[in-house]
DNA sequence: GCCTTAAAGCAAATTATTTGCGTTAAGATC
DNA sequence: GATCTTAACGCAAATAATTTGCTTTAAGGC
């Protein structure tokens, strides 16, 4: 009695996972977004249109699917060599990525699903770097900072002004984001 | 010859306009989004679906643009009396609200059109509250605050953490928010 | 290598969307 | 306030997308 039914993981569907994903990547750089069918995405996988529908639903599941393995990132944040300017260097990055309106189209796709699944995944994304940059302050001996402090007063304010507009976001204000975190107490 | 061909705006237009906004109200108020669909829609406001579909295009369109009808403010900022007491008023209210499960699908629905003109609308219901305060304090000849700040340290981490979830929106939280921008200059 | 069954393919049935054309009524003009 | 122009609606036929029942394929466990 097998209690977990496991999902398949390998060979075929993950072949096809990873053809559909493509398709997509590829098909949504040409075609703007509210264009695109499922048929024609599975037309352009090689896949049968009831297999995406089986497997992720609807279109916007699978953009959802497609835009939260899009914003992982590939690599760790770069080593400067002092807190200060591993965490500008992270932020300036931060801002400069995910204000193209590649991953403005890529947000809104993860932000359209219900469940907070999507969103979640996306904000480990962020944190598990500030975590990392974090460690090695810690491990250099230099003062901590407070990951939650640099979440609401850098990273949010950066995501608000690019889900709603309306202030341009120059590398200016971005330092005087990070500046107006070091003038503040800590919290541990 | 008329270089500005106007929209009309009165008369049965308006009325299909609020039928349909109503029957998508009403029939989201009971039934889970993605099973909503136009000919149910339109068969609800008494209408027939190509109305639907050459006036708002699609479904997400049409959520949107109800979306943000219901999320605009009705009435102005409550007056406490003074700045403090009217900021935090205004502060509490929208946290409460906006972190609803019917405003954050609300959310979900203006942040999925493409072009940013929706959510423009909704960052200036907020903008214009905060003038009105702002505009207060000044009549009362109270210390003015800082639009921008009150912006990015308080709206923005509040709506980061109802859009990424991963913390409990607390008034000890709001509160704390609150007090950093007062032990802040300002920069006006 | 064999067995079980999750996941894919195929095609028919259903449902949603688009489109052409006739009709209604807003809003402009006189 | 009667008339005219045309945007917006309704209807229905044509097209396209989605669902579904059944068959086939191949992961993963033994």
């Amino acid at each position: 009695m097998a209690v977990k039914e496991r999902i398949r993981v390998g060979g075929r569907s993950a072949r096809i996972q990873s053809a559909v994903h493509e398709a997509v990547t590829r098909l949504g750089a040409a075609t703007p977004r509210d264009e695109l069918t499922v048929p024609q995405i599975a037309a352009a996988a090689g896949v049968t249109p009831s297999t995406i529908y089986r497997r992720w639903g609807d279109l916007s599941a699978l953009f959802a699917d497609v835009a939260v393995q899009r914003l992982r990132p590939v690599c760790d944040p770069e080593d400067t060599g002092a807190t200060a300017s591993d965490l500008r260097a992270f932020v300036e990055q931060f801002m400069e990525e995910m204000s193209s309106p590649a991953c403005r189209e890529l947000m809104r796709d993860v932000f359209s699903q219900p469940g907070g699944a999507h969103t979640a995944q996306c904000r480990c994304f962020t944190t598990d770097h500030l975590e990392t940059i974090a460690e090695r302050a810690k491990a250099r001996g230099e003062t901590p900072f407070d990951i939650d402090e640099v979440i609401d007063h850098v990273i949010a304010p950066i995501i608000y002004h690019i889900l709603y507009g309306g202030r341009k976001l120059t590398l200016d204000y971005c330092h005087a984001l990070l500046e107006r975190i070091r003038s503040q107490p800590h919290k541990n």
